[in-house]
DNA sequence: GCCAACGTTGGC
DNA sequence: GCCAACGTTGGC
């Protein structure tokens, strides 16, 4: 089983939401990079837990567990021209953007900050915590996850 | 295939 | 709101 980190922003879906949502299950849409694409449509299993971070906002961190309940399928927000995420290039007979599902786990009992983590010296390897990183969907070690979870 | 211009991300 | 970092686009 493998770790990974998805990143959210709170003003559009943050962790309350997410524990809102029917079934507590959400289709990861929306996203539109190339190598988060590849990690859910080849990488990401069933059972895979998943952190929840939330990007672009007061207090950037670590906020929430998931899991991964469904495995890479298109994103079918990209057929939509009526979807804020809609991409003409993305031909349903040859899906450009994929994403899986993810269905919410728990809460933290607190946020583990980005500024925490930057200060861990086990986790100066994560790409989280690296300079101008970007991703959305990134892996995390089982050392790393761990780790965090020791924050707790 | 190079690379400048442009758009986006996301911390601060 | 600023701006550094990065990815993507498109002319050549």
């Amino acid at each position: 089983m493998r770790h990974w980190l998805m990143k959210t922003e709170p003003n559009e879906f943050g962790i309350d939401d997410f524990a809102d949502c029917p079934d507590q299950t959400e289709p990861w849409d929306g996203v539109r990079n190339y190598q988060a694409r590849n990690m859910m449509r080849d990488d990401m299993k069933n059972g895979d837990r998943v952190f929840i971070y939330h990007s672009n906002c007061d207090e950037p961190g670590i906020v929430g567990v998931a899991q991964v309940v469904r495995e890479g399928y298109p994103d079918p927000t990209a057929f939509d021209p009526d979807d804020k995420h809609f991409d003409p290039k993305s031909d349903p007979d040859n899906p450009r953007w994929y994403l899986v599902d993810v269905k919410f786990e728990r809460k933290l009992r607190r946020t583990i900050t980005l500024a925490e983590l930057k200060s861990q010296g086990a986790l100066e390897g994560m790409a989280l915590v690296r300079r101008g990183n970007r991703l959305s969907v990134m892996p995390v070690s089982g050392d790393e996850w761990e780790h965090i979870l020791s924050l707790e």
